[in-house]
DNA sequence: TCGTGTATTTACCAAATGGTCAAAAACAAG
DNA sequence: CTTGTTTTTGACCATTTGGTAAATACACGA
């Protein structure tokens, strides 16, 4: 059976279980998770529906699974931010990382809105358990890092917060931007005006944020 | 019937389209399209579902008709930004709208974004017909006022797309920000960080872009 | 090659859901 | 009250969709 409580998954198995995440993912990103259908997930798996239900108990179990996995790659960013680093350096790549991920893996940053969106009903406990205490960490580093007088003081929360929400939005909105900015020169412009957003933000310098 | 070409809608008439339509910005806001069924909305409005049928062809088009009125609401601080004001004040004044809009429309800003996120197929024409063109002259404004060396020189696009990210984002990510904020003074934090960062970012001085 | 557990398919089902329709209320005007 | 119009409802329907059961095909080690 599927529900090998120990076993080890067969080759098959193990392929096929990943063929059946990836076609999740393409469909529960770009319709969400309740107008995605189990027939439409088939399909792209290249899959029967009721095959698909032999690996995995349930629409809902197949996309628990997709955001638990997506969960990791999404915090590893945030969790590579090194404290021993030098700090503008640090989030100045942390912001680039994100901006990347929102090029590369768009259907994981819209997977995430999406569950986001809807209130995080599923995602919730993920949230509390991973995110959560990782983030409060991060913010205790950076929080050090302007006490030290290495970066100008802003709240670290809303920091990370706008960082998050500035990549993200090109993953996210792409079909609004793709509208607002067509036929344009492809540069990478948006990198360019990231950097020297957030370079002018945490530069302790003659702008910082009055006492 | 309801289909009256030309005819004035009675007072009845009125005050159901309105109960129907604000139940469905909370339904459809709170499950996207294919989340939101008939039959939410008729218990949200307190109307039977043909009744609601009565009044409107379809699903369909009550979405349609929720999301066009609300471009209108949408676009008005975009379209009150003023070319002859002072360029800072009206740039921190207009995210300071933008914010307060997140706050007292979290509604609206989650349907726009679940329209969008889904590849905005209903909302692509509206988009290309209102927001494209608005979009551009306050480019082309924002713009002017960077050459006049009012403004430090950034991308004026990018600078949009990051004010509309970072204020939305805390309607849209709302539930993630209540995980990660949880039981902490709710000060008013974030307008104060996002004056700060578009302040710092668009003062002409030493931190500007290199040339 | 055979047998056994694994994998896959075919044929279904029950519930949910968007939508229809005719008739009943409710209502307005004379 | 009566008549014509607007509004509302109860009873249905067809489709979609998540899910199941049983039968069939398949892999692979002995």
């Amino acid at each position: 059976m599927a529900e090998q409580t120990q076993k080890k998954p067969s080759r098959i198995q193990q392929r096929n279980r990943r063929k059946i995440l990836d076609a999740a993912l393409d469909v529960f990103s770009a319709h969400g998770f309740r107008g995605a259908t189990l027939d439409q997930i088939a399909e792209q798996a290249g899959l029967s529906k009721p095959n698909i239900l032999y690996y995995f108990d349930g629409k809902e179990e197949i996309h628990v699974t997709v955001l638990s996995q997506l969960m990791e790659t999404w915090l590893d960013p945030l969790a590579g931010l090194d404290p021993e680093g030098d700090p503008l350096t640090e989030i100045l790549t942390y912001v680039q990382r994100k901006l990347e991920m929102s090029r590369d893996l768009p259907r994981e940053s819209r997977l995430f809105a999406n569950e986001i969106l809807q209130g995080a009903p599923r995602m919730d406990p993920h949230l509390r358990a991973d995110l959560k205490p990782l983030f409060d960490a991060r913010c205790a580093v950076i929080q050090a890092w302007m006490d030290a007088g290495k970066l100008a003081q802003v709240d670290p929360r809303h920091l990370i917060f706008s960082i998050w929400a500035t990549t993200q939005h090109y993953a996210d909105f792409q079909a609004q931007i793709d509208v607002l900015l067509e036929g344009q020169e492809p540069t990478d412009a948006a990198a360019q005006f990231l950097q020297t957003m957030f370079r002018n933000l945490l530069t302790p310098g003659p702008n910082t944020t009055p006492a």
